[in-house]
DNA sequence: TCGGTGACGAGAA
DNA sequence: ATTCTCGCCACCG
């Protein structure tokens, strides 16, 4: 539900879902998400405002297809890869956040 | 049951 | 601002 061009931290979901504490399930629930499934998983932010690094199979990391495609909604980073979280964060008015 | 790991987060130094 | 530590949830050997 995460509109295009918006986006919410992996705390703000768990807290959403009940438990403020359990950031890290969310994480873990985004790797398994099956291939073909429709969800906006890119608008996914660390606390910070940075991509969460993945490893891939070849062991190095890879932000770029998540940075991509959130430029491509209109979000800016700055050099060091950090997006402004208050400027782009979705559902503020949500009792859970 | 235990211990390690990870697309996290908050607080301490 | 950076780095470290610890607590969290779920999964796996």
């Amino acid at each position: 539900m995460i509109p295009p061009g918006t986006v919410m931290t992996y705390g703000q979901i768990a807290a959403m879902a009940g438990n403020p504490l359990a950031s890290r399930a969310v994480g873990y629930a985004l790797r398994a998400i099956p291939a073909g499934m429709e969800l906006p998983w890119h608008r996914v932010v660390n606390s910070k405002g940075e991509i969460s690094s993945r490893r891939t199979v070849q062991g190095d990391y890879d932000r770029s297809l998540q940075r991509v495609l959130l430029e491509s909604e209109g979000i800016v980073f700055s050099d060091t890869g950090i997006m402004d979280l208050k400027k782009y964060q979705v559902f503020k008015e949500h009792p859970a956040l």
